[in-house]
DNA sequence: AATGAATGAGTGTTCATTCAT
DNA sequence: CATGAATGAACACTCATTCAT
């Protein structure tokens, strides 16, 4: 429902538009698991055709660069933590339980998916201009996804008080931390532990306490 | 106070231990600034020894190789945000007031040092193995310089009641976002208001708003 | 007239003859242009394809190889000057007229086929061995017809005491200067001045200068 | 004594000039000789490298591309044959004596370095922008050296009727043929016989034919 | 202790050609 | 007879590192 930005267009050297679509995914799956292993520039583009299962030749009729699987990367990571958050509201009506059923969503995703979005914040800065003006573009569309939930919910009645502009914001970074802080957490405090406290967390700080309550 | 964690031993050709100490800061003062621009993988030897007025055989001879160059960087990067908050509690000894105190520090910190703690988060993970641990061994011990004012705190009666295991992480990952976010937040809310309303967030989650009225 | 050389055969994968020769036909004019633009090396075969309206695959129905492109351009340039000349001369039947004229149509080709003529003498020597001597087969033949009208105006009496054996070469190599320092003579010379100019130095060069008078 | 056009500048990463300019020479050296065989496409940089007795990554560190060493060649190869011709005129004062020994050098230039000119003529194309404008620059003024002999001499009373404002253009394109059509010379007339004809037909095309006579 | 030239393995990318459909 | 996806060998160029002077 969110109005996705428009995603940057990658010629292709096939015309097969479905077959372009379905290679593309597999490379995207292929490079993040590669990237995540090695790091973008230390992954060669043999690596990634070869994890795509494709040859380099063959990869190139996809791809136009190395940037292009970067981005299709970013693109398609992106694209998982929205709709993980996306699915999670979706049957909701009332404001303030879709306002917790996203922030739930969200830092559930962030510890699910904690290697990609350690790949993300390792890696948007390797993308190119344009390829990451369109991922800044993607990411900013979810963050307002959540500037729109927070408003909703404060239009309903709910008391918003803390952090009323940064409130977006600090809702889609600190959950983050589970992913970047990894190394250390996993040792302190593993699991669905974390996430409730971080979510009760953001809870108190958005300022409506009471919502620790009823929340899960 | 805090025990800094051991450092990673660099060895060198050169004997002159002044002459080396001396080097290898303009090393990693220059190298942060190329790394700043240009990014690790990008940037060559050759920039980083031209920079720090090198010729890149001489560099060589205060480095073994761009891994421990990544590394000084790190390290002092690190210490720097260190020295920040340590400078920031030096004379007081309240608890509470040293808290709050660390809190803001650590948030301008963040703020002002945005493009360094942007390259530590893209380039860590360019770290070799003995070099990774050092750093985040030294970032541990930040983070746990952090729980032991808030275990000060607590202790001096402060109720802290949000978030008890993860909070020093959260205080130390949050205020990231000023860094890391600042593509966004550039345009949305700049300056010292960020900050505020940031220490505001942080302190209202740990379950103290009171502490707000007194703040800075 | 002259002996045609036999040209190269290149063997095709298409049955139907007409549908061949017509193919080629419109293959050689399009990689023409492609070539004339972007050099040989640098076009691609896709590039010709397009040119062509062919893909690449039934492109090669028509061609075995890059190189049969390279012959079959080649062999239609110079073809197309080679008519130039005998067009110019067909209805004549006095030697001296006919030498004359034939001076005349190649000077202009030249000037009027400059793209075509640097493309030749530009590309020749990537020409496959077989295909190579094909084309200087048939260049031989053209300046070995010019050769015949130097003779037969010589034997109607007219006198040629400049350079008896290479008058044939020089006559057909120096107006390719209207194409190969065209860089040059295009800000200096534009234009028919430099065609009555060259034809006048030829015949000059040739001991006959009385032949000017008549000249056009 | 001919204004040199400025030479293009290349960038070295080495900073002892003499060294530049040493394994420079060398490099067009072995270069010509490589092009000349397979033609500037075909070879490789390795090939160069090889031939020149350095390792590619050496090549380098003296050029910035493939490009570098096709300008190289030119420059090199152009300053040969003018340098043949500003020899030959160096010791004679006489005008017309001049334009005869400038000619007769360039006609001897032209056969003995057929293959230097075949190339220069074949792969000029291939240059880049910059490049190809300074090698123009330097064929330019070549040109305009013979087009102040050519002045000077008629300044002498030398009657030069034909041709006036082609001259120079021609003198210095007709020899050409020497090694553009030595795949047929070779075989109809060889050696110095054929230059002999072209410096007379030249003459005799300027409109100045008694020069023949003291020719030599 | 400083210099800077040499090295060579490695990388992204291109493209002529093939062939299954 | 046409199509266009697949192939893989090849190539220009980079750069961290070494080492003789």
């Amino acid at each position: 429902m969110s109005t996705a930005p428009a995603p940057r267009v990658i010629a292709a050297q096939i015309k097969d538009e479905a077959l372009v679509q379905a290679r593309r995914a597999r490379i995207a799956e292929a490079a993040a698991r590669v990237f995540r292993e090695k790091g973008f520039h230390t992954a060669t583009i043999r690596d990634v055709a070869e994890a795509a299962g494709l040859t380099q030749g063959t990869l190139y009729n996809y791809i136009r660069s190395k940037d292009d699987i970067l981005y299709l990367v970013h693109q398609d990571l992106t694209a998982r933590y929205t709709a993980d958050v996306e699915r999670a509201i979706e049957g909701l009506s009332d404001p303030r339980a879709r306002l917790r059923a996203a922030i739930r969503a969200f830092v559930r995703a962030m510890r699910e998916r904690h290697a990609d979005i350690r790949l993300i914040y390792q890696e948007t800065h390797a993308l190119g201009r344009d390829s990451l003006h369109a991922v800044l573009a993607q990411t900013d569309a979810f963050i307002r996804l959540f500037g729109g939930l927070i408003e909703a919910a404060r239009r309903d009645g709910m008391a918003i008080d803390g952090a009323p502009r940064l409130a977006a914001d600090i809702v889609t970074f600190l959950p983050v931390m589970l992913a970047l802080r990894r190394w250390r957490l996993r040792h302190a405090l593993d699991g669905p532990e974390a996430e409730d406290e971080l979510v009760a967390f953001l809870l108190r700080g958005l300022g409506c306490p009471e919502e620790i309550a009823d929340g899960s």
